[in-house]
DNA sequence: ACCTGAACACCGTTCAAGT
DNA sequence: ACCTGAACACCGTTCAAGT
């Protein structure tokens, strides 16, 4: 038989992402398998090699699904700079938040993403420009910068950042954010 | 028969941790595997567990291991801060460069290091508190700034920094060391 | 075209049995 | 005290066989 085991769709792409995405969300990668997803799938274990190359592949596509996650806010020209770069981080904060696992995925596994892909990028470097950051130097501090974030990032999930007072993380969050601030080239 | 396949000596956990991390040196950690130690060591896999409560136990220990190997200079208090400051992220990198993979566990693995252990922070201290930063504000900015360098070494690591120009990894660094000494707080 | 079972080559770890 | 083999419960993945 050809759907047996499954009730009667024929096991969509989008239905392995999203499964594989909230096994993620409850477990960390760690704790996705495929023996894992397909028994929540109710499947086959072999059946998913139908629809996904293999277990990177996969990963792969559930790190992209994440990345679309970033809740931007719309662009606000008018605010200051320093504000929406403010705001940027605390973006890109909520996003691991909500992803931990996966994020540090992505972050030692150099090869799942590559380049300036996502909004992020779209939204940072108008900021650098308002910032009076050199035309030249805006791809290299981007990459600084989201460098810094991504290790704060990091620590916090370490614990380093305010160990019993969670309070004391957000506190961490925003002098980094005003040392980043005070530090950017100016020309 | 008590010692068999092995030639003479009786496992010491020296042997184990050295020949560990030389797995991990060599491959990566997720080359290190009980068995593949064992074979390394021409043992039973099963004779590690005499000597190593479990795998993440021996992982613990050979990260202490390399955190000793951080190479730092000599305190050399007549220096201005700022170039101390440099040094020591240097000698950060270094590390990071000979023990990519295993530096990677650590920063998501936030089980194996709790604390401000390791000669790092007792040179950081000294530094920061020469640059003029509050004392009430040292062990945060201590924690943002190794956030910040750590972060550096996970893009470097992705490729961020310098894609094709190898040099320009190198530059990004002191841009980075150069935007943390001019965003340190000030009182 | 899609699914499946058996199989292969790996894991970490337990446990009873050896010397 | 230290070592060992067999066993258990997992992996990812291949492949030939089913409908």
């Amino acid at each position: 038989m050809a759907v047996s085991a499954r009730r009667g769709a024929p096991l969509t792409p989008e239905e392995i992402c999203s499964t594989a995405l909230r096994l993620v969300e409850e477990g960390g990668v760690e704790a996705l398998s495929m023996r894992k997803l397909a028994a929540a799938l109710d499947v086959n274990p072999m059946s998913l090699y139908h629809h996904v190359e293999n277990k990177t592949a996969l990963i792969t596509q559930i790190c992209q699904t994440m990345a679309r996650r970033l809740d931007l806010l719309p662009e606000r020209p008018g605010l200051p700079w320093q504000r929406r770069l403010r705001d940027l981080a605390h973006a890109y904060r909520r996003l691991v938040h909500r992803y931990p696992s996966l994020w540090s995925y992505i972050h030692t596994h150099p090869e799942v993403i590559s380049g300036h892909q996502g909004g992020m990028w779209d939204v940072l470097y108008p900021i650098l420009a308002d910032a009076g950051v050199p035309q030249e130097e805006r791809t290299r501090t981007a990459d600084v910068l989201h460098g810094f974030v991504a290790g704060l990032m990091l620590t916090e999930r370490q614990g380093a950042l305010g160990r019993e007072d969670p309070a004391e993380a957000d506190r961490a969050f925003e002098t980094a954010i005003d040392m980043i601030i005070r530090g950017l080239p100016r020309p």
